[in-house]
DNA sequence: TACTTTATAGAAAACGTTTTCATTAAAATT
DNA sequence: AATTTTAATGAAAACGTTTTCTATAAAGTA
């Protein structure tokens, strides 16, 4: 433990003493404000900077302008496999642009979407990316948002219209992928919905819905099961549904998504009853496991990476004072894969 | 547009102001420095704190503290089902302890990872946590991280001894993985590996080769067959195998993780061997995929949120100065599924 | 030559905290 | 009653930047 020379950390001081020249020269060869400062000193300066290996203290920076180049990215739950693609598509286009992400991972829990809300506040996060209805809606209402008065974009349907948001069109894609399935064939077409919370999982069924009211055919309400969004949930489901395949059976199942998509698969083996011969099953949302099971699931693919990248494409130009529309529209598309197929009957 | 009430921020001046004290007890309250002041004060300024919604700003703190209470959580690749347990493992225990993250997706690219390290050290994160060798190798031969004197947990193995580490022991991992295949009677046991960069893979690889010496079996060479830990490579893997199942074929192979062994299973299938029936496979991690294939993947499972709690933990003391033993195994257990039966040969 | 402009540079204020030091009033001790 | 201790408070410096304002010297202009 020696005394003298105690490795303190490098600051603008430092640069200018070492330069012979102000700290506000420095400042401006580093903020890169051409403001008047000879083209000689500039590089000397910055010669210095690369000896010492300085790097300006960005809390000294934000703290002064009220900028962090840091946005907030809330999601529900990192674990379900549909949010690391956002976050993906989130973090390249951040990085890209100098921006940092604060992950906030709420576990679905009210209370923490709030604390992470005050904790962005605090740390003056330039602004957020929120993604799912039960987090807009959270956020909406937070008080610290308000304060804030945070730039954001919604990934998913705000209930304020005002708020900027990337969505799908999930009514639509519930309809095309209804529609998809007819176009094989298919009039018996069953649907496991998801969680009756979540206004994604009610449009598509709407969609559904609709797609089957044009097409002329009646919709048995024991076609429509409550689902959960879960694995287990896609089981269960099939579990309950009476007659599958044969002359009158269900001949088209509908998961809401991959998840429940994959658990109908596994009860339908179960059952006996072969995918795609007896009853196709299509999934939303186009999870990496949909390609890993037999048959491999047929599936709407939402765009996650899109969405992400989107999202902070839009947050970006909102912080730049530009001009952005409102809501956004990303297009699905029908990924077709092993598990759906013609109808036989 | 209006002038006059310009919605200003409110700072610990307007609460001192509102209170009629001075900002020093106002922060003295705000840190519970239990620094003398009288309880009467003490809840008039709680009071207009909370009447005033004041938060005080992180930057301000940080700046005069150097303590941000963030830490940074560098990573290869969100999207791989590997990481995102670990992700909520930290993000629990940090949130628990009011830690913030930064997350950084290095996306396999040391130039990014270099970016990331800068920012870290620009934004005064308190430590860092690090995920898989590559990584650690990256963030050691940094010049910022040295610079910053980063207090930092790796998880997985660093070349570095000195470095605190949270890991499983893939050896011994290795070595139980066969060792249970030789108890179910399998002798022919083949291995598909890793990428042959990555040092869990060998240390695996290790430990099944010695775990086949213990039992005095020699291992053909064409039994190891080089993988890359995808699931197109568990593919190509099987494909390459001469001999499955029967008199001298291989009974058993074991994949250095799940997307391999996945792959397998698909493979299998496809060449119409049974599994177990004809050969058992085992995968390693236990991502959630796992559990829904046919057969499900029984596999060597790592306790992923567990890793990223105990490293978080570790951090958490190494920042508060505390004694902290330098390398800590988790321990890892065989989660049986369908994928792995007795020997029938 | 005397005055204005312009390029270059620095001093100092500001950002919102925490902390050190000083001050006062009340309480305790002599 | 005079002194010391202690509890409660505030003023001001510091943290590391950016920015505004001021100052100088050189170069143009009248």
């Amino acid at each position: 433990m020696k005394k003298g020379q105690s490795s303190k950390t490098v600051t603008i001081k430092d640069v200018a003493r070492q330069a012979n020249v102000s700290i506000t020269t420095v400042s401006r060869v580093l903020n890169n404000n051409d403001y008047f400062v000879s083209e000689q000193t500039k590089q000397h300066v910055l010669q210095v900077i690369e000896e010492l290996k300085y790097r300006p203290n960005a809390l000294a920076r934000g703290l002064h302008s009220s900028k962090t180049r840091t946005i907030g990215l809330i999601i529900q739950d990192i674990t379900n496999p549909y949010y690391p693609k956002i976050v993906e598509g989130v973090e390249k286009r951040a990085q890209n642009s100098g921006y940092t992400i604060i992950l906030a991972n709420s576990r679905r829990n009210p209370e923490k979407t709030a604390q992470y809300l005050e904790i962005m506040w605090e740390k003056r996060v330039d602004g957020l990316i929120m993604v799912g209805s039960n987090i807009i809606e959270d956020v909406r209402k937070n008080h610290f948002f308000h304060e804030s008065e945070m730039k954001t974009v919604a990934i998913g349907k705000p209930q304020d219209a005002m708020l900027h948001s990337v969505q799908i069109d999930n009514l639509e894609a519930g309809r095309e992928a209804c529609r998809y399935l007819m176009s094989l064939g298919h009039r018996r077409i069953a649907m496991i919905t998801g969680s009756d919370t979540s206004v994604s999982a009610l449009e598509r069924e709407n969609g559904y819905r609709q797609a089957m009211k044009e097409a002329g055919i009646e919709i048995v309400p024991d076609y429509v099961i409550r689902g959960d969004f879960t694995f287990e949930g896609g089981i269960r489901a099939v579990e309950k549904m009476k007659r599958i395949g044969g002359k009158d059976g269900i001949t088209a199942i509908f998961a809401q998504n991959d998840q429940m998509g994959i658990g109908a698969l596994n009860a339908l083996k179960n059952r006996g009853i072969r995918v795609p011969e007896d009853v196709s099953v299509l999934g939303f949302d186009n999870i990496q496991a949909a390609s890993f099971v037999t048959p491999a699931l047929s599936t709407v693919a939402v765009p996650m990476d899109r969405l992400g990248e989107t999202a902070m494409d839009t947050l970006e130009r909102l912080l730049n004072e530009e001009e952005v529309e409102t809501v956004q529209y990303l297009p699905v598309h029908i990924e077709c894969r092993d598990s759906v197929g013609e109808c036989r009957v």
